[in-house]
DNA sequence: ATCGTTCTATATCGATCGGTATATTAGTCT
DNA sequence: AGACTAATATACCGATCGATATAGAACGAT
């Protein structure tokens, strides 16, 4: 089996640009010749390694979720729901206040992805968000169980609220929140978590 | 001076079918051929009315506000801090949660828009929520100096925090939470709200 | 009836979109 | 060296983007 002429970039590198400009711009806003210019590398390269753009932007989808997705299997692993809720409240807003990473949001920019040609990407994402406020919401249904939430306390509420407050820092990180900014969002959205009977 | 032909559209129609087109779809992934297909009207009618795609938004933009921002206007008149942030976050829920309505918000699809021909529509409606969230925050800064809220609370955080709920409730609508359940978020952000010393 | 004005309809503009056909170059394998 | 394979570079594809040129149609004023 001959192996021809080998690759002249890295792909690791390249994912890591495509991963930046998609994290910017989102799937739509993200233009081949965006990629191709910023890569440096041509069209017919591109799609030799990558496939087309919608492969590539799932390939970077799984790098995002590695790298940006990684607090939250981690929060769920925390051993009360109150230390789960906070750990997801400030990896986002370590996340989104980052300097280093891109405002925005991957999953939120996906998830209001425009057109009619991208609806198959805007259900994918879709259904991310919903898988992720699911396992949130198990966890939350695990702490009711054992008695680290109150009785009256809704684990697919609280999942949805903590979800809702994490998008919404993500839009508010576009309008340029900083850091400490969005760490006080979290401080406060936590101290509404409702407090265990133990 | 002449009067010439008169218009067989009603402009008045045609703004709302275009204000729901880019409620949906946001401002980029609304076409002229969307528009020209669903306002039933051809696009040199449509120039001659409108301008052209970025006019025709920002008069779009303003019926939004009038029709979608009325409840936070209305909401920073209540008279207590509590209940400012109550109007406003139930009127999220209902705004997003309303089947009537489109999912997802306009402004924030705004000011995730993609592409960077877009960059002047996303600064003008990051401006815009900062506008909104200033308002707010002016409206606590008041209510704390009243005594309405502790002195230890801070009404830039906690506007930021209404925002970030707020915005983050128009991302969740578009993966089809409920009235009911964008309401019962809404009720968790408040449960905890700061309590004046009064 | 004719003119002036304004809207409408058709057909099209250049630019850009995502995606490729073709030919050349660079490497491994025998 | 020669054969085979895969990556590169150039140039281009049809479709769609926002926007218009041009010509005809419908009105008021005279």
């Amino acid at each position: 089996m001959p192996t021809g002429r080998p690759r002249e970039f890295d792909t690791e590198r390249a994912l890591e640009l495509a991963t930046s400009l998609f994290w910017q711009k989102g799937y739509e806003g993200t233009s081949l010749s965006d990629l191709t210019e910023t890569l440096g590398i041509t069209r017919p390269s591109l799609y030799a390694a990558f496939g087309n753009k919608e492969a590539l932007f799932r390939l970077v989808l799984q790098r995002y979720e590695a790298k940006a997705g990684a607090y939250r299997t981690k929060a769920l692993k925390a051993p009360t729901a109150l230390e789960v809720a906070r750990q997801l409240l400030e990896g986002a807003a370590e996340l989104h206040g980052d300097k280093a990473n891109p405002v925005g949001c991957l999953g939120v920019h996906g998830a209001l992805a425009c057109s009619d040609e991208a609806a198959m990407i805007r259900r994918d994402m879709s259904a991310h968000r919903i898988a992720g406020e699911a396992a949130i919401r198990r966890r939350l249904t695990r702490a009711k169980a054992e008695g680290d939430l109150p009785p009256n306390a809704s684990p697919s509420d609280l999942a949805r609220y903590l979800s809702v407050v994490i998008y919404g820092m993500a839009v508010q990180s576009v309008g340029g929140a900083s850091h400490a900014e969005l760490r006080r969002v979290a401080a406060i959205a936590l101290s509404q978590w409702p407090k265990s009977a133990r």
